[in-house]
DNA sequence: ACCCAGGTGGCCC
DNA sequence: GGGCCACATGGG
């Protein structure tokens, strides 16, 4: 996986979908359904938006917590209506630390995925510290006792505004934490050298 | 049969 | 502010 291209999409709002439906789940299991979405022509706020909060989509389930996210969808969907004129690029416009409030303020949208929606939707400066980040940050001992915070931080402070930096540090920590920091049978022969707080190795 | 996955929100203290 | 727990499915 070349980390030039880690979050590949045909737009913002795609980006912005995937980041929701990637929720504790693998991605892998996300792509089918961004197709599907795509084939239903409901890859676009519009449509989304005038579904009921309440109707499950048959479509999310493969990827968990369908409920959930269905209706996180359908409430991103009407904010960009009434709020950004129907354009999701708005949302990922402007004043980083308010427009990242706003992803914020939304049902279902947290730090990571408020922040993975500013830095491969919208290439904003914001670095995504996913769990995966503190966890090689943890081992190598970068930052031992980090949490999100600390460790968005800690980049942030030591590359300003830069996100193609933040790009590509994500893409590369995620593929060395998948790697060596998963479980414990996989940390056998983990080259990094230190005990590992998660798996006590 | 277990553990895990590119989190978040609600509750409790 | 930190420590649990539900949320749901599919793959290893």
């Amino acid at each position: 996986m070349d980390v030039e291209d880690w979050w590949p999409s045909d737009g913002q709002f795609e980006v912005m979908v995937g980041a929701l439906l990637t929720q504790q789940t693998t991605w892998e299991k996300v792509v089918p359904v961004l197709d599907a979405l795509k084939e239903k022509g409901l890859m676009t706020p519009l449509p989304l938006s005038l579904y009921p909060l309440d109707e499950p989509q048959a479509v999310i389930q493969p990827t968990g917590f369908y409920r959930q996210k269905a209706r996180r969808l359908i409430h991103i969907s009407r904010h960009i209506m009434d709020r950004h004129e129907g354009n999701p690029a708005k949302l990922l416009l402007g004043n980083l630390t308010d427009r990242r409030q706003e992803l914020l303020s939304l049902p279902g949208v947290g730090p990571e995925t408020a922040d993975s929606m500013l830095l491969f939707g919208g290439a904003r400066p914001k670095f995504v510290a996913a769990s995966y980040v503190l966890r090689v940050f943890h081992r190598t001992g970068v930052l031992p006792d980090g949490d999100y915070r600390s460790a968005q931080a800690l980049v942030e402070t030591r590359y300003p505004d830069n996100a193609h930096c933040y790009r590509q540090l994500y893409a590369m920590l995620v593929q060395v934490a998948k790697r060596y920091c998963r479980s414990r049978p996989r940390c056998e022969g983990c080259p990094l050298g230190q005990e590992c707080p998660f798996t006590g190795l």
